[in-house]
DNA sequence: CCAGCCATTGAGACCGGTCTCACTTACAGA
DNA sequence: TCTGTAAGTGAGACCGGTCTCAATGGCTGG
């Protein structure tokens, strides 16, 4: 019944019509359900193909048809929730164009990011969807996109280039969260973020079409609006390592005249700058108040629960899964996603500590 | 310099060879880097790929020689951090080896995993890492297995097939978590699992190699060896959804002798039993004690901090895929990465409430 | 009864690489 | 000078499908 043989030879469409006694042609025609067949020989082709467990070749598919089945999916951090969420929205969207999904890591590198769409293109993936790490080295994107390949972003855009995006829109729900902070009382506000970026930020400094650079605008705006000053200085990006996040902490938290609230741009980094908050033995809200954004489970479950902007994560990956296919001839549901994120206020943000003028900071 | 035409012809290796004025063998032999080339001819050929942009078809290299370049990864649930970080393991040990990752997510359900596998299958993957969602239904891995396809088992063995299998053995681990229960007093201690199980689970079942099963003896011996009861009607698996988690919940908690622990058999578990504990007003460790698997950074920040069975993740995936790349003739390691697991002792076990023994509900 | 149309069929080219094989040429050793 | 060996080269088969094209045969309308 079953072959011994190891390295078993797969049957191929000249195999079966061998069994079948019709030309190659008819039974690929049979197999393929193109072209015009008779009963007898479907009949004949389909029994022999069971009996010899015939497999369709998909790489030999692809090749011929140049068409692929499969997209692929570049990612700076898979370990991160927020995008193993969106790839689960990717894959049951994509899953039901008969599409897989080939996914790269690319550790918040640049280089391997192209390195990977190379890798990628070479695979002859049909798309791409990319959540490029950096906003400012982008000649891998173009390029993919001038070769006519479909390119498609996750949440970063990228400012002059013609690529589809997929992104929410912060602005209001920043300002919402700048405001949030304002009333409580905070002056000194710091915001954590991984993404990469050559000099540190400073004010209106081009972020590109990245949710930092709406969020960080957004409570800037509102401190801005109210009057109240502002510290382009307590914003910290490139934290994307665990050194690089505690150094950005002990910035802000280690100062003469530390944050009083801290807005963390992912749950990884929330994560992490809930340790540092831990270790330096501060609570919440008394001592600093939190914001993170994306609203996982725990959130909700650590003490106190962190005010969070919920974003439509899942539906985000189908989304771009969807602006994808679409570009790729399929027929997919035509209206949008809504892709809304909200403030979900919970109880780590308080009024900041009142705190001497002297500028030496009385924990610890 | 760019070209127009959307649908950009890629150069192969013919139009390099016709703009080098060499023979098409020669060109691949220079691009592909084997065979006796001269000097002058590389040179000529490496010119003219560059200057056409020349990028090899992976597709077809992998037609002809019949290796193919990427693995399948098969997964219940992406979302759960603790597949996040395995895929996050494989993936970077099987990059080096120049592989990439193509990944199916099963929704932990039996018929898409071996629809996957036929897929993944047909499109010739080198070999496939598996995390099965069942340990019963398994014709579709032995057939893989069968073909002289590579196949290694993850995080669940399969009793009788001779499958590379990549798990810990939590045999010790469990059986400590048990007496650290039994200590404190608990003679009724719940379990849930995302385990796919036809009926319910009965004392001495038979659960395959998977962990569930390691997990599940250990507290039982625990418990016999020291002559204590044990109720193997808590042992709730098959929670693989929200609704089927909140049922196993109901059936632990909502009944007039309710679980005073419960083990949670994974993080995604854990958030979701932490949830409803929640949710019912109970307090951790006063009403009820819990313990979870999978140490991730979350289950420390949470009040009480979980006590947990850590496992060392990230090196499951790498070895999983390390003795992947060993089944397909790479060069790896030969050391196995030691992956044992170990008790984390925080706050969230304690002794159990003192009841009244008629068996009503004093909470709420 | 014959042209015309259509369903059915097989031969063979093609996709873009790899690789075998035969052939040429250069050079070393005898 | 002759032979043996090795490097360099090109022609063409091959992988496993798809698809074009021409040929065949049956059936219909005039």
């Amino acid at each position: 019944m079953t072959k011994r043989g190891q390295t078993a030879k797969e049957a191929t469409v000249a195999d079966v019509a061998r069994a079948a006694g019709v030309s190659k042609a008819q039974a690929a025609r049979a197999l393929g359900g193109y072209g015009a067949v008779s009963e007898q020989v479907l009949s004949l082709v389909v029994a022999a193909a069971e009996q010899l467990g015939y497999r369709p070749n998909q790489l030999a598919k692809s090749m011929t048809t140049g068409r692929s089945n499969s997209i692929g999916v570049i990612v700076g951090d898979i370990e991160n929730a927020h995008f193993g969420l969106a790839l689960r929205g990717i894959s049951d969207e994509v899953r039901d164009a008969g599409y897989t999904v080939v996914l790269v890591n690319t550790d918040e590198d640049p280089e391997a990011e192209a390195g990977a769409v190379q890798e990628l293109l070479q695979q002859r993936v049909a798309g791409l969807i990319v959540a490029p790490c950096s906003s400012t080295e982008t000649a891998h994107l173009e390029s993919a996109q001038e070769r006519g390949r479909a390119v498609v972003l996750f949440d970063r855009g990228i400012h002059g280039l013609a690529l589809d995006t997929v992104r929410v829109d912060f602005a209001d729900v920043a300002l919402q969260v700048g405001r949030v902070l304002l009333d409580a009382g905070h002056r000194r506000v710091g915001y954590v973020s991984s993404l990469r970026i050559p000099e540190p930020y400073e004010h209106g400094m081009d972020l590109g079409l990245s949710p930092v650079a709406d969020r960080v605008g957004g409570i800037e705006r509102a401190y801005r609006e109210a009057g109240a000053e502002w510290d382009a200085s307590l914003v910290k990006l490139n934290a994307a390592s665990d050194d690089t996040l505690a150094a950005a902490c002990a910035e802000l938290l280690d100062q003469p005249e530390p944050a009083t609230a801290v807005v963390c741009s992912d749950s990884l980094i929330a994560l992490g700058v809930l340790g540092q908050i831990k270790r330096r033995g501060l609570r919440i809200p008394d001592d600093i108040s939190v914001v993170a954004y994306d609203d996982f489970l725990w959130t909700e479950l650590v003490e106190p629960p962190l005010t969070v902007v919920a974003q439509p994560v899942y539906d985000m990956g189908r989304e771009a899964a969807r602006v994808l296919l679409r570009r790729l001839g399929h027929r997919v549901p035509a209206e949008q996603l809504p892709l809304r994120p909200h403030l979900v206020r919970r109880a780590s943000v308080g009024a900041p500590r009142a705190r001497t003028t002297t500028g030496s900071a009385d924990h610890r």
